[in-house]
DNA sequence: TCCTTCGCGATGCGACCGTATTGCGAAAGG
DNA sequence: CCTTTCGCAATACGGTCGCATCGCGAAGGA
């Protein structure tokens, strides 16, 4: 058995194909993926896609974990502000103001909407969610009740105004107003 | 050429037909919605779902008429009581507390995770959302600049509220506290 | 140079999709 | 009773799906 070192990086060309999955899931919802989609996005061979996961499963499994990756480390780059504009610029982070988050917020709401129906496959976003208000509660008062109700209304608020920006319920200026006006109202 | 009268009702038919994709919708999501899956969900032959339904898509356009009407229905059957109380049993209509509002939370969230990423069908939706935020504005204060922000926040805090007891990210006590303790937040 | 191993393209299969088409039984006016 | 019309079941078709399989070409030790 003689070893031959790869020629191919493996976890590259994994991370080429998911990110591939995520551009079709925002420009076509889950429905409109499927093997030979997503090959044609990464412009590979359906076969290529085959080879790197033995199911169209797997492959979900890659994409999602990748958002939450991309998730995690947007919330490591926090610079030191009052802790005030540094919840703000957080939440703003959050919202579909320009195009890479409208992506973004697309995908999310996708997997969202499958994990409503399907509760299995939501243990990754569950465990997304409980970084973030981990986070979110690092930043805000030490963990009283009234900093952890706080903290619950502003991710709901926020997941909420998203999704109506999204469907075009909200325009994104008067989203970031109302995050505003609340944000006043709820941080004294 | 002699006209028959009908003999079957064919509006009913038609909605009883729509309620059929609802609950295909509330158990598997969009994705799961197929003419015979609803036939069978409806106890009906597939032919017949093609006869009142000339196209798939024709026939998602009544089920989410259908969502609409529901909605529009539930708004009015409010009693009389203290705005303040008011204003929280409406929310508390819009929360998937029991199974009938999880059921119908979960067809809210497929069409909107589709809408978002299909503008063109979200039309129904938008007006469905408008509709509410006029109801809800009509309930609160006159119609002050304050006054639309609170209501813009209240609807977005509870969508938000709902996605994440859905997807299992938060406890329905734990969402009726957080409506709670921003309502008197909100309404001083 | 031969030979093994890996990467991956190509092909095929069975299932399911939306929809067009056809035909038949029942109901009702003439 | 006959005939027309309506309601609907059945069937067929072309397309796409996920996935299993096969085979070839290139890349390196031996």
């Amino acid at each position: 058995m003689t070893r031959v070192p790869k020629q191919v990086d493996h976890a590259e060309r994994r991370a080429h194909i998911a990110e591939a999955v995520l551009a079709v899931v925002a420009r076509g919802g889950l429905e409109e993926v499927s093997v030979r989609h997503v090959a044609t996005a990464a412009g590979v061979s359906p076969g290529m896609v085959q080879h790197y996961f033995r199911s169209k499963d797997e492959m979900m499994r890659a994409a999602l974990e990748r958002v939450g990756a991309a998730v995690q480390e947007r919330l490591g780059a926090a610079g030191e502000l009052p802790p005030r504009d540094l919840v703000r610029a957080l939440f703003l982070q959050l919202l579909p103001l320009d195009r890479q988050r409208t992506r973004e917020a697309r995908v999310a709401v996708a997997f969202l909407a499958h994990a409503a129906v399907h509760p299995e496959a939501g243990d990754e976003l569950r465990a997304n969610a409980r970084a973030l208000r981990a986070h979110l509660g690092a930043r805000l008062l030490g963990s009283t009740a009234q900093a952890d109700a706080v903290a619950t209304g502003l991710l709901a608020l926020v997941d909420g105004l998203g999704l109506q920006v999204l469907t075009g319920q909200l325009a994104a200026d008067d989203a970031v107003a109302t995050l505003d006006a609340w944000l006043d109202l709820a941080l004294d």
